[in-house]
DNA sequence: CGCGATTTGTGCACGCCTTCACAAGCGCCT
DNA sequence: AGGCGCTTGTGAAGGCGTGCACAAATCGCG
């Protein structure tokens, strides 16, 4: 995992609360909700209308009874015998997740990257709304991009009074991330999606998720290196032995 | 971890082979090398010969025994009562992760984010060189993006002929991904990153990773979900009650 | 109405990962 | 040369997550 803390310790209320909205789910299953997710919408489109652990794990590439277990930690929301209702489940999830209210996102750094994120339909299928980009750079202010204009971030504070923004994307080069963390904070903002690379320090009530394109990357790097020297060994068995198809996918 | 599988059955050399060019490191540690190393060329530029593990993990955002086990998994490159000569443990997770030598990335799908991903700075810098954009779409081929031109899907198998490919980047409509896999799987590519919000089948010996920025986007509103529904508790500390900074960075 | 087929929900064991705590080793200072 | 402080490397413990295997439950059919 990349993210860094997520307020392990403070477990503020300890048990029996009145309602505790939910029974901390793990962290394991949290990030594997919305690829369930994803496969039930594509299932639902597809004209099912009931399906069983089997065939979603499949679809969501994981182990079927890794897929129960997860289910199981929100309620039992499934029928035995016939599987669980594609429906109902999707409601289920979506409340879980919190994808039931619109979300309004900002974006922080219009370069290549952020230009991408800015018109990435991905987010709004998903109900989350970009309502204001910001940029450092003063030939960037004014520029509008993908029906919105971007804004100096000097404006941050002001555009966040007009609309409650919770979530806050930061796509700047990875010396200006800090100050830009810093001032989303101050703005209200209590999740950041960090696509620099680099470590952000925010309050403990503050969630961040990192992604590093380039991390990912090396990380392949590695696997490509040991392949490599396994084929190369002078007895090893080629890598390209056990070629078998993964039965996911429909 | 959001990827599928990454050979756990096939053990294949089973122990004490000749050289088994790595102690096969935990994938946990593997993930963190990348951002050890992003830390170390941070701290190499600020002028550091020598860095101690609190001051490293505090740089890279983890904890001082994490990064202490997870560097004695690549041998003893540190001096008791100093610490770790920056150069050398630099050479050290280079090697390991296969970044000594030049890896050929092609790119399939230049659309909103494969054009952002094409000029993206982060992979050149870190020794990986996309050397071919493809896209299905006519309309596409034949563009020049960031010094490279768009060749058509089709034209795959040749090009890989002239330059050997080892890594492929999917950054297609989720429909289209699993038939671009298999084209890249079908010219030697062992290892996809894949953007498509989709699940891939791919043969054993391939590795695939997904980023999936919605994902990322919906955990961050499981979080959101879950704040808001703490301070609404009647009787709950509010949530910006802990409001202590971290220590990381610089 | 009862029975078998099917599928969920879960107790349990195993393995991976994290964290603590400390011995071992190194350099520096006197 | 000897001792002292600092830092690494690691054994052990605990927690978390995964996967197996099976009991419980539901539907359909005779």
């Amino acid at each position: 995992m990349s993210q860094q803390r997520h307020g392990s310790t403070s477990g503020g209320s300890d048990r029996a609360n009145a309602v505790p909205a939910f029974p901390d789910l793990p962290e394991a299953t949290i990030a594997r909700l919305p690829e369930y997710l994803r496969a039930l919408h594509n299932l639902g489109e597809g004209g099912a209308d009931t399906i069983s652990s089997e065939g979603l794990a499949a679809a969501a590439g994981v182990n079927s009874a890794k897929l129960r277990k997860d289910l199981s930690h929100l309620g039992s929301y499934g029928t035995r015998g016939v599987g669980y209702d594609v429906a109902l489940l999707i409601e289920q999830i979506e409340y879980v997740l919190g994808l039931d209210q619109r979300r309004a996102v900002c974006l922080v750094g219009v370069g290549n990257l952020g230009h991408a994120l800015a018109g990435y339909d991905g987010f709004a299928s998903r109900g989350f709304k970009i309502v204001a980009l910001f940029d450092a750079d003063p030939t960037k202010v004014g520029e509008r991009i993908h029906g919105l204009i971007v804004h100096h971030i000097d404006e941050l504070p002001q555009v966040a009074t007009e609309e409650t923004i919770a979530i806050g994307v930061i796509a700047t080069p990875a010396g200006a991330a800090q100050a830009v963390a810093d001032e989303l904070v101050g703005a209200g903002v209590t999740s950041i999606l960090n696509f620099a690379p680099c470590v952000l320090s925010v309050p403990a009530n503050v969630d961040v998720r990192k992604v590093d394109l380039a991390i990912e990357l090396q990380i392949l790097s590695f696997h490509e290196h040991r392949k490599a020297s396994l084929t190369a060994l002078p007895g090893g068995r080629s890598a390209t032995g056990a070629g078998n198809q993964e039965a996911v996918g429909s």
